[in-house]
DNA sequence: GTCATTTGACCGTCG
DNA sequence: TCGACGGTCAAATGA
């Protein structure tokens, strides 16, 4: 008996305009339900070759989006509009990021050393597209931390098996010389113009701290991250509703 | 054929 | 050492 008589498949999207669609191609990897919510969480990547971006995405059962967390950033322009049809001749290629630390050739957009926290990495060359990462600045905005852990790792890297605080870096293997850090492969893009969740760019043009209650969509947000979230992976975030849509590193 | 989604298994970290 | 938890993998499945 085939079953295939049965197309009932109702638009459970509900075509809510909600466009989770921000204009990158997601390949969902994995579903989880979380323990502190009672939300299923989806882990999103972005299926561009090299790009490790990914996302999670909890929606309550309605579909809304009740949470979104990106990580990384998309080193690679948005994909047209159109399907994306394999014989891409004219388009510039990804670029291949060079796992080394070989730097692209000329005219390196020093993006210098770029410091969150305390601790000061090396010069993050961040052969970067030229699309996006032209100049950098600082989120001073996520030197502050919501709860008390007292430490700062200063490694950043790229597809670290560091989705939210696994383990800094600590030897594992306790043999006292720890092991030397790869010299950093890539990029995390810690420019000053982004492209946020909907594809737009957002440019930093100021700060400050209001009066009386210190930053408090700050304040707002803490109340929206999870204890392991530490706020030093927080790139920066804005609000969609109620819904803080979250950049990490 | 390609490519995305589903979903249980698997793995690392932490207590 | 074990289990809970969160993240990822990968085979199966579907479009
Ligand atoms: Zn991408």
């Amino acid at each position: 008996m085939d079953y295939s008589s049965n197309n009932n498949y109702q638009p459970q999207s509900q075509t809510l305009s909600r466009r989770s669609d921000d204009g990158y191609n997601w390949r969902k990897y994995g579903q989880k339900q979380v323990k502190g919510s009672e939300n299923p969480r989806s882990y999103y990547k972005c299926t561009f070759p090299n790009c490790p971006t990914k996302k999670k995405v909890e929606r309550s059962l309605d579909g809304q989006i009740t949470e979104i967390v990106y990580k990384g950033t998309h080193n690679h322009p948005k994909p047209q509009n159109t399907r994306r049809n394999s014989s891409s001749s004219s388009n510039s290629t990804a670029f291949a990021i060079a796992p080394s630390n070989q730097m692209n050739n000329s005219e390196v957009t020093d993006h210098q050393s770029y410091t969150h926290g305390s601790g000061q990495m090396d010069s993050i060359a961040t052969l970067e597209n030229s699309s996006i990462s032209v100049g950098d600045d600082d989120f001073e905005q996520s030197s502050q931390r919501c709860k008390s852990s007292g430490d700062d790792y200063d490694d950043d890297e790229p597809d670290a098996k560091r989705w939210k605080i696994e383990g800094e870096n600590e030897g594992i293997s306790g043999g006292g010389s720890r092991t030397v850090r790869e010299p950093r492969v890539v990029v995390q893009t810690t420019s000053d113009i982004d492209i946020l969740d909907d594809g737009y760019r957002w440019r930093k043009y100021g700060q400050k701290v209001v009066k009386g209650n210190p930053n408090p969509s700050l304040t707002q947000l803490c109340h929206h991250l999870d204890y392991e979230t530490d706020l030093e992976d927080v790139k920066y975030w804005s609000w969609h509703n109620e819904i803080p849509i979250i950049v990490l590193y």
